[in-house]
DNA sequence: GAGTGGTCTAGACCACCGG
DNA sequence: CGGTGGTCTAGACCACTCA
């Protein structure tokens, strides 16, 4: 007999599963539908709850499923595509712009955005929490690093008047390019609450660069619900065009 | 007695876990060093093996850790990053591409390419594999579909040579733009033995279609491994120029 | 209060790597 | 071979939502 070297090796459970449920959710289920809880599919299929568990948090990172506690499982619908394409008009508070600040006041940016910013480590900056919501549903949360806040006319309330006013301010400035680097990372507590969800989902972290006259303007660092969201990027035809 | 609303929700465990661990790789390890064994950790903090796994499971994804079976869990490296800027020089085959082409072969694309390719369900195009490596670990595979494979010069053995011989044609056209997007994935068996890591990995999957003459001209779907890398987008500095 | 998903336990066995 | 991380089990209890 011959030896087909690298035979079958076994497939492990939890994935196999995934694959069953996944033909399933293609053929047997729509948008919005409630699949049984995780004790029945457990049972159906014969195995530990935990083990179904595995399996429904592969389809949960791939955004086929929405699990609530307390709901129940549903069918996700697809994942929402968020447009980061960078242009001149997209700097943060542009007449458009989707994201709704929620607050600012000064304090000292994470060592990491400290040393983006060029400021010394400790060194408070202007802080603008923003929130994304599309159908209704918070997407991403985001902070805003805007160094030099010793203005006179600065709103002393550390509320949205500030933030916009703020914003404002950038909108200002004569921007003169971006840079933008996109990552995965966990959900601490904080924008786990603001994303209804659970600490240490999965989310991707976009960090936006923002330039004008040769320096960093301010930091962006964005949290974005990685189960539903797809992040796009275009180029500009009309800028393509001009470089032949 | 006064009642504190919204008093201590208790932490999970294994989220408190991840913050001593988190604190631990800051001070006292370095990169590359091991950690000790999961039951050694799990009795140590007093805690089940499956609960200091969860932690440690977090840690991984954030690409602070690293760990192999049959090895142990080590110090991860900070993450690569991976430049995603759109160009017109930077079409897949251009002189400095780092990716190495592996195989090329004709054979029907998943239904989403078809539908991005304007091609029929089914419809057999020219599928290139190739990978990326950065010192000296894959850090990215990808399946490039170009269509229209019914040339006649075309090398009949379906290995890297019909790839580059394909690559080189991709070049002559005359580009016109691309477009990307990126969102979270889990990687298939074929992937995951690609990149040295387990099925279900998270991965970091970034759709291109790249434009020739008012046509998609091919499409790309490059699977990254979302622990070690960090994708990177710049403006071109001489665009934004000419846009004032 | 009934029912859901989320956390946690204590244990077993397996696949893989290295000496 | 011994030691590692990966898989799986059967059970318990908790936090949350909704009727």
């Amino acid at each position: 007999m011959e030896t087909t070297q690298r035979e079958r090796e076994p497939e492990p459970k939890y994935w196999h599963l995934r694959t069953l449920l996944s033909k399933a959710l293609d053929t047997e289920f729509s948008v919005g539908e409630i699949l049984p809880n995780e004790r029945e599919l457990a049972a159906r299929f014969g195995v530990a709850r935990a083990t179904l568990r595995q399996a429904l948090e592969q389809l949960e990172l791939e955004g086929r499923l929405q699990r609530r506690r307390g709901v129940g499982t549903t069918v996700a619908p697809p994942r929402v595509g968020v447009d980061l394409s960078p242009s001149q008009h997209s700097w943060p508070g542009w007449s458009g712009d989707p994201w709704t600040a929620t607050a600012a006041a000064p304090a000292p940016p994470p060592p990491a955005v400290a040393r983006l910013l060029d400021v010394r480590a400790g060194e408070p900056v202007e802080v603008i929490h923003r929130t994304l919501m599309t159908h209704g549903q918070p997407v991403a949360t985001e902070q805003l690093y805007v160094p030099g806040s010793g203005e006179p006319r600065l709103p002393a309330a550390e509320g949205p008047e500030r933030a916009r006013w703020l914003l404002r301010r950038l909108q200002e400035t004569d921007a003169s390019g971006q840079d933008r680097t996109v990552e995965l990372g966990a959900a601490g507590a904080e924008a786990a609450r603001r994303l209804e969800r659970l600490p240490g989902s999965p989310v991707l972290l976009v960090t936006t660069r923002y330039f004008a006259a040769g320096r960093t303007a301010a930091v962006s660092v964005a949290t974005y619900r990685a189960d539903t969201c797809r992040l796009t990027f275009a180029d500009q035809p009309a800028l393509t065009a001009l470089t032949s």
